[in-house]
DNA sequence: CGGGTGCCTTGACCCAGATCAAGAATTGCG
DNA sequence: CGCAATTCTTGATCTGGGTCAAGGCACCCG
């Protein structure tokens, strides 16, 4: 893997977007993109696909926030994934959509029709290579998260979806800045909740109490200030070593 | 996709068994396979790697079960995925394995070194385009099992596990014989509770009032006898049409 | 045949988190 | 500026599933 300079926002909606192969972006796939590419935005709430729809583009997040969620016929809805910048949406190769995909803030999209995409996918195996790489990581991601949510307490649920955020928050600003973070909190209380497969109530609660604990800080009811992440890792209950994640 | 006869017996140790693209196997490919391929039996209840170890191979089952787990420091544990005979095992381009793999039952697994294979897949599109397949699938399954993690109650979790265990049962005999199915349960009662997230109580307690109902019946403890497949599917909570699973 | 050793079942009790309910804080809009 | 409409917090109570404990059953081995 060859470290090229990596500028972001050109490469943002890259749906190859990865330092190595962004290299290569510059050279023939790029044009080819820019031909069938073109963007659209959505409203904080709005919906994007339905679980089933067709869906005849794949796309990459340029800006906001985007879930996907299952949803059972009495209402009950788990969250599972999360789509912030750069990651990737859809799947070369079939038709329906398989969740129900919504905007969660404002958000951007980069989008390529579908077909010229696995045309150019078949052509060029590179992206096949960078998109089975890319899917790797969303399934150790989802893994990651059945063990949240199978497993942990409310408690460390909580402190781990905290701390899953802060890590992406802190990679995508490269400000390294030491073990002191903060972010404001992209989803709402229910969002959380249906992320964690809790109720909002417990979220609340459970916030509160990392609070009141000092593990966090808010400052209004978004903004998170996490003075000392190493705390804040003990309470996910995972050992204490890296695991990526989102 | 062109379907063609499928013998799964010639195709199950092949890593890109699929009716459409084994055929492509009996080509080049196969043979350059067979070169690198060797053959690998696991005791029920042995390790096969442990999270973190190097994995120098991927691999497909030919027989038995095997599970992915993740474990806490204090001994929490959750199963991330179930393999069967023809699943694949591994991933190409990580070093590392990224769980617990163990034999849940007797195991033979026909493994290939993972350098040739790479060299492999970089040369031939369709192994990654076919592999890329496999692991959107994986995606898919890992996320319909968080919203039974998530959501589901412990009744509904139970009757879960066992139609998704009915139908991938089902799909390999090809007795497609209208409702009514039975197998033998792969899993003890502690695996199922570690895949379903609740205690081997619980997991006791559910199977025995699913029997009282009249939902399944036992023939010992792990034959499992199921009159009315709709029935079940009701208990499961989903709505009434297909869903893919494992 | 008798006593391990796994695996499974069932009962009694308890608690983390759900549910129900009442406001408080924030946002948006006429 | 004032009055909804959201979104969030907190309290009181309830309950599904966890925990602890006591056998039951099948199989193996000496």
């Amino acid at each position: 893997m060859n470290e090229i300079v990596f500028d972001h926002k050109e490469c943002g909606s890259c749906p190859i977007r990865h330092r190595s192969v962004c290299a290569r972006c510059e050279a023939d796939e790029l044009e080819e993109l820019d031909a069938i590419k073109y963007y659209r935005s959505y409203e904080a709430g709005q919906p994007i696909v339905w679980s089933g729809d067709r869906m005849d583009f794949v796309a990459s997040v340029v800006t906001g926030v985007a879930s996907l969620s299952q949803a059972m016929e009495d209402g009950r809805t788990q969250m599972v994934g999360l789509l912030l910048p750069s990651d990737f949406l859809g799947r070369p190769g079939r038709d329906a959509a398989p969740y129900d995909v919504v905007a969660v803030s404002n958000l951007t999209l980069c989008c390529f029709r579908r077909k010229p995409f696995e045309q150019m996918m078949i052509r060029t195996p590179h992206v096949a290579q960078r998109l089975l790489e890319m899917t790797l990581d969303e399934l150790d991601a989802a893994r990651e998260w059945m063990l949240i949510l199978g497993r942990k307490t409310a408690r460390e649920k909580i402190a781990s979806l905290l701390a899953i955020i802060a890590r992406r928050e802190a990679s995508l600003a490269l400000t390294t800045a030491g073990d002191g973070m903060d972010f404001e909190l992209p989803l709402t209380r229910e969002a959380m909740a249906d992320y964690l497969g809790l109720t909002l109530e417990t979220v609340s609660r459970q916030i509160s109490a990392l609070k009141r604990d000092g593990v966090i800080t808010l400052e209004g009811k978004r903004k998170v200030i996490i003075p000392d992440f190493d705390r804040l890792q003990i309470e996910t209950g995972d050992d204490n070593d890296g695991g990526l994640m989102v």
